[in-house]
DNA sequence: GTCTATAAGAAGATAGAC
DNA sequence: GTCTATCTTCTTATAGAC
């Protein structure tokens, strides 16, 4: 790795460890084993730095289109695994994706940095939402479809199915990326939200008329 | 409100925007209404005031213990509200209770601050997750078990149920922190999980045997 | 491209008058 | 308790030799 990239890798790790403003530039050219003032042979100043970071990420994002992808492949192969899985192989790959997205290096260190430095900066909110939320709602929403449309689960909505999908994957990250020693435990809630997912909503062998009974209430009151 | 007060709230509110280190004791100062000399007969130094928020918020965490509660009162009437309400009524309670947290002003801001500055002190993450994720689901769990055992809903694992309730409410927040205009989207999503929510766990009239058929899978493999 | 030396400026904090 | 003036320290960035 040449010294530009090592210079970006560095500050990267340091950036989602500290947050911009608490990291110097001595600190970054420490680390790559230069002098403050040799890294601006390679960078203009600070702010170019974080920007080049930004930029990778844009383009990295641009290549992964829809993230959080079951096997980081591609849609078409994502759409057979979930048509033709069974609910064990179905667990392991949302784990395989969960692991990915909370121990890939890269990922996982702009994903802090995103966290800390969101509200500085309203492009780098945009680019979170995009990243962790819209573009993971979007994707897994389209495997759902079809997954619906081909008869393996049941929903009246599929935007709210998939939010009952991905939103306990994404509060299990933000748990593991504060307190890693809880990764184990997420593990498990993990498996038995996905086996009680697929059975909420994997009824076809129950009443459909009844399933359109809408305005049911806990209790009447 | 004392000089002092408004140091902290005015400190809250700038720390909440563009985290601690971005904030200088004169901005502070500033919004106050005095110079930044003035501030160091309140305060030792800009760390201490930071400290003293974090302190008044711990205070304030003691007293509200369990927090996201439906009422924001007491978990007594919280509990009766659950057994005894329409699904309508349940909406406007989670409607009522998730812009509570949205909207009141030293829950939002501190809720932003901890969000930047979680990473650079771990008491600052756990604080974040006692006060966002354990309690909430330690509280709604509680609620949503009095539900279960008085047969309102049915489950056979409260704490995936109480995670399929509460993930998306936090991730309709966390959405509208960084996108406030997406607040009336989230409000109409929030309404469409509940009833989903409803309709998945309270099964009560349909056949309970086959509900217990835990090794199904989405298409036999 | 890397170094040492150093300039330039920002921000935290203090001194002492009022 | 607030002010002006000032000190101190830290950090970015540049100059110029090698």
């Amino acid at each position: 790795m040449d010294t530009r990239h090592r210079i970006l890798d560095e500050a990267l790790t340091l950036f989602s460890e500290k947050g911009y403003a608490n990291v110097f530039v001595a600190d970054i050219a420490e680390r790559v084993g230069i002098k403050a003032p040799s890294l601006y042979k390679h960078f203009k100043n600070k702010q170019a730095i974080f920007d080049a970071i930004i930029e990778e990420m844009n383009l990295r994002f641009l290549e992964e289109a829809g993230t959080l992808r079951i096997n980081g492949a591609d849609a078409v192969r994502d759409a057979e695994i979930y048509r033709h899985t069974s609910e064990e192989q179905l667990i392991t790959l949302g784990k395989n994706m969960f692991l990915y997205f909370l121990h890939d290096d890269y990922t996982r260190r702009l994903r802090k940095m995103l966290t800390i430095e969101q509200f500085h900066d309203s492009k780098l909110a945009d680019a979170y939402m995009k990243q962790y939320v819209d573009d993971p709602l979007s994707y897994q929403g389209m495997l759902l479809g079809l997954v619906v449309s081909s008869g393996g689960l049941q929903t009246d909505n599929v935007d709210i199915m998939t939010l009952h999908f991905y939103a306990p994957i994404y509060m299990l990250i933000t748990i593991c990326d504060r307190e890693p020693k809880r990764e184990a435990d997420a593990l498990n809630t993990l498996e038995a939200h996905i086996r009680q997912f697929n059975r909420l909503y994997a009824r076809t062998d129950e009443g459909k008329t009844k399933r359109r009974n809408l305005s049911r209430v806990v209790i009447d009151g």
